[in-house]
DNA sequence: ACACCAAATGTAGTAAAATTACAACTTGCA
DNA sequence: TGCAAGTTGTAATTTTACTACATTTGGTGT
């Protein structure tokens, strides 16, 4: 855990002269990682043991290992914690309170990827005769995205907004073809009807979606991103964002599985030309 | 910069016992950070002096220093380094890799944006009479996006993705309307047209494109986001999720700037979405 | 091939930093 | 008031890092 968030917290459980310690640190957290022992005991007005008991306290081994703990707190990327927007802050705050609430969406997201269902969709992709995308609302657009990325690479692609549309594109569905729902809620009641619509006629779904919901009950696969909920009125979905990289996760596994392929396809051809040519020797 | 990279990038530099040094501490970088400088020197068979010369070469102060940065190198979530996907790996690796080189896009981006244009923009759109939000191709996704967020908001909003239904919404533009048009590169032609109608028709136009693009030339205001280029093809368009965050920041700034009355009005919209779905309670 | 110079490396001593053990001081409670 | 538990400081010890200087290595020109 990061190591200013855990003085924060045991703050109440400091003694007197440790917290001066705690309050010179977390003021100036920088400065401290490039002090010493003695330097910093002289800004607390304490003496150097209290800090080294100070140190202890955090269950770190000492002083330098303190410092090393700090020093990683404060590298860059680490301090990515979900800082919620409030009322007072400036454009230059709350952007970077965006993009860092983001990130750490981002990081938790990776965490609760599960490898083994992504690599399983990415072979159903491949072998798909038709894939199609569908989400509403702000999961219409990471769809839309999905149509994008994948319209690339030369597969039957399909992608509606619309609901009838998208119900239609389903009872059309056959064996071999795979739905994809995007949904972060996973509680929206058409997107759900859609799933059963298109497992019913033996289309694969799968779910982008959060785990136990509604929706991924009626899917074949759920790739299930356990992103923070955006409680906070100002929070951004960071939600899409996790779902949007997901997509590439899969577009760039689709990219890698058909490349190997068509590496092979490219080697056979080749085998094939030899035959209609003058080898080399023969020059 | 990274201090692991910059030991490996020197490692040319280095003479025959710093090699060993740097071999060592690169091989176990976590072991490094907890050993004394006598650990170190006796693990990479050279003595103290040289280790210390070794942390010098590498622009610190000394080896406490240097486990400093050598910590802050190794700490969580610092390794976001634009790592490329490379055809051996596996679907472990490649959704790491995916998900970190846009954590560190995003942080590149971050460091990029000018407030002080994102403070502006906010100004704009709250005293907009219509918005709206054009992209092409990968970009088409984020200003669907846009407009899901900005629907929210009550405020007049157009999105299309065709080309001829984005001229002539230009064409009706006037005075007090704002464009927001969305190009990673700033080089399709159609969008740099679409810019000059509807400046002619006395729009502003707002451009969230790179800087120095023919597409920021005819913006009244740029929002650059220094993304690092997507060379590899294995690459996903980092820029989109970029373009997608930024978003974020302009909505939340908008919510921001409108105040209460305007926070109230957001919730009521939250509960009307309620009807479509499944309760929690359902389950 | 040899001598010489410069760069690299190590040795030993020194300075600095951190830790320990213990003493003195608070603070709360009987 | 006095004593016990907890807190803080002092001083000595130990560990760690650094400096100055000596030795070695490797390369270059005669």
């Amino acid at each position: 855990m990061n190591i200013l968030e855990k003085i924060t917290q045991n703050k109440a459980a400091f003694s007197k002269s440790e917290r001066k310690v705690a309050e010179i640190i977390l003021a100036n957290p920088q400065t401290a990682i490039h002090s010493s022992i003695a330097t910093l005991a002289k800004m607390s007005d304490v003496s150097e043991p209290t800090v080294n008991r100070f140190c202890r306290r955090l269950d770190t081994k000492g002083f330098p290992d303190f410092k090393l703990h700090l020093a990683q707190s404060l590298a860059n990327g680490t301090p990515y914690v979900n800082r919620h927007v409030d009322e007072s802050d400036g454009p230059g705050e709350y952007t970077n309170k965006i993009f860092e609430s983001t990130m750490a969406s981002l990081e938790v997201a990776r965490q609760s990827i599960d490898v083994n269902t992504v690599n399983r969709v990415v072979d159903l992709l491949t072998q798909a005769q038709k894939i199609s995308f569908f989400g509403l609302g702000a999961s219409a657009s990471v769809a839309h995205d999905a149509l994008n990325k994948f319209f690339r690479f030369n597969v039957p692609v399909v992608y509606f907004e619309d609901i009838l549309m998208q119900r239609m594109s389903c009872m059309n569905c056959s064996d071999g073809d795979v739905v994809v729902l995007i949904s972060h809620t996973g509680r929206t009641k058409s997107l759900v009807e859609i799933a059963q619509i298109a497992r019913s006629n033996d289309a694969t779904v799968v779910g982008i979606t959060s785990a136990d919901s509604p929706l991924s009950k009626e899917c074949t696969y759920v790739l299930s991103l356990e992103v923070p909920e955006d409680t906070d009125m100002y929070m951004p979905m960071a939600s899409r964002i996790a779902q949007l990289t997901l997509i590439d996760v899969l577009a760039t596994g689709f990219t890698l599985r058909r490349g190997n392929k068509f590496r092979e396809n490219l080697k056979r051809v080749k085998d094939t030309l030899r035959g209609s040519r003058f080898d080399k020797r023969d020059l």
